[in-house]
DNA sequence: TTGTACGCGTTATCAA
DNA sequence: TTGATAACGCGTACAA
């Protein structure tokens, strides 16, 4: 077993002070051609790497970004992660991840944790439960110690801040469109209680499409599911209110849900109640996951990109990392939805 | 923007040394109550944490540790590493992700760069074409340096480290007796190319199960599908060698499927021919992920509980990361799989 | 051309 | 009771 080489090591096997090691290994001209060769050769035999945390400490810098999510078994944010890496890596800089799992605690522990020396800046999107309680102290903190912070999906107005969103309501409109151009009378909504942002979001662009082509929102068409109550054992709750929208109102011809799970759910429900999708009723989903692409028959969806948001979080954060002395200047990027069209309309 | 205090700060402004500091926030009792309490409260005022990077320099400890895997957009992977998550914090660990994209020299890359200091070990499911290269030497030499590994569901014998695996010959035995029990008479097996090890596994099981039963496996009902050429836009190849499959073998009433996916596809391609399921061809699956359960028909699988595969690789490392001396010992876990019944078979 | 000294933030040891 | 010093591993300004 060889353990990791350091500089002192080699200086003292070759008999050398350590700084000529380090300099020899940086190609620095003032060391003889003689001991250069030398040391790069020993140094290469012993498969010498600078260990990251001696230069972190030195350079106050650590090349490591951290990401705090809500979720990790869910396809979008594991896309957004996706785009994440891929761009820090190309960039050198390393990901560590932290999830919230929906909890205010969690996601304050973890990124105190991280905050003390460990990264540089942080990608994140907020817990269910802080937009609940609407507690913003800790990123406040971590943005006044000199920390940047950039927010994606599920962001805050409150926190000066960079961030990336999806937009929403935009999308929500161009699906609602395409449910009424294609003939729907009735489009039902499957949304989220408000203090998702998002969902308030996706909630607002039915009623804005519905509006600007003069139908009036119903309330009856309106499902605003608790999804505290969602959580993987209690779908059948999801179910039954879902199944209590079909009942109260059989003129239902469209459906458009702010996320793929109530979708395939409505469909699933649909196909109980005899509906044949898309002739008597049609469906349209938010996020692009795999349930949409491989259901059947095959879910109309806004697809929201997740991958292009994570590159966008990280090309902007690294920016902000390695432009120290920029004016300060926040932005909040909007990437386009679109409609991804399947089978679930016509 | 108040930046972090350090030790160094509080020591100036105090006028005291910066080990009085140090000791007085250690509560040592070498130091006056009077500094203490004072010292304290200015420590306090200012939310002073100790520098993590400079306490990992000192002690020669990250309290970090390092996942590489193939794909993060993967309900499997994500799991698993939900479950490291919770075990590693829960002990006090961080967890960076590198994302090796199936790629030997991503792979590679990616070892490097957390090996030089950034953590403290290796968690790991190897690449596939690492698998196909069989070119192990950077696991071999990041544990000849003293850095422990282990791996869980793609694992290889040639190297010595702790593994965590999944029983694929027996969960795989499991879904074929299923199917021979309920009265399937053609079994077809969907699976991957030999070097994918766990393909290879559920191949194996598949043709045990057979012969158990006193049956012949016959090759016309083995699809070995070349999963590179499976990536998310080829999806029509394969679904193409399964309508081969299908045209051939007329007689199929059972098909096992080594993942959710080709399961799915082969419930689509059912449908297709007009078969129906479960009564006319029974399907069932492998992993347990959102696509077996909300399917229509939801189906049957073999649940490899990613979650608790990921907290068992968490345990075994930190254990041995915090036990050096131990005796050098390996283990292999291995991690019951479950059929999950549901309504693609009867 | 090479070596010494310093600093990054901590803690531990030993001296005052 | 407090403080100075060394050490973790590195890079660099400055001295020899």
């Amino acid at each position: 077993m060889k353990k990791k080489v350091t500089l002192k090591q080699m200086a003292r096997e070759l008999d050398v002070s350590i700084s000529t090691v380090s300099k020899a290994l940086r190609n620095s001209k003032e060391i003889s051609e003689d001991t250069r060769d030398k040391v790069q050769a020993f140094a290469k035999l012993y498969n010498y790497r600078p260990n990251n945390i001696a230069l972190s400490l030195k350079n106050r810098k650590t090349k490591t970004i951290g990401i705090i999510i809500p979720e990790i078994v869910h396809h979008f944010f594991s896309k957004v992660i996706r785009g994440i890496e891929l761009v820090a890596n190309k960039r050198g800089y390393n990901v560590i991840v932290g999830l919230s799992n929906e909890s205010f605690d969690k996601e304050v522990i973890n990124m105190e944790m991280l905050a003390n020396g460990s990264i540089d800046g942080f990608i994140l999107s907020i817990s269910k439960e802080t937009l609940q309680q609407q507690d913003y102290h800790h990123f406040n903190e971590t943005i006044s110690q000199g920390m940047p912070i950039v927010m994606f999906d599920r962001v805050v107005n409150e926190i000066n801040c960079d961030k990336v969103i999806v937009d929403d309501i935009l999308g929500s409109k161009k699906a609602v469109n395409k449910l009424i151009e294609t003939g729907c009378k009735n489009i039902a909504i499957i949304t989220t209680k408000d203090y998702v942002s998002v969902g308030r979001l996706r909630t607002q662009g039915y009623l804005e499409a519905l509006e600007e082509h003069k139908r009036i929102p119903e309330s009856r068409l309106i499902l605003k599911v608790d999804d505290k109550l969602v959580s993987e054992d209690h779908l059948e709750v999801l179910e039954t209110e879902i199944e209590l929208l079909f009942e109260q109102n059989k003129d239902l011809d469209g459906i458009f849900a702010v996320n793929e799970l109530y979708a395939i759910i409505a469909m699933k429900v649909a196909r109980k109640h005899n509906k044949r999708i898309p002739e008597d009723i049609q469906v349209i989903g938010f996020t692009d996951g795999v349930l949409s692409k491989h259901a059947t028959p095959s879910l109309t969806t806004v697809s929201q990109h997740g991958q292009k948001i994570g590159e966008k979080t990280a090309v902007l954060l690294i920016d902000k990392l390695e432009n120290e002395d920029e004016e300060e200047r926040y932005q909040t990027v909007i990437i386009e939805t679109e409609l991804i069209e399947r089978e679930s309309t016509k």
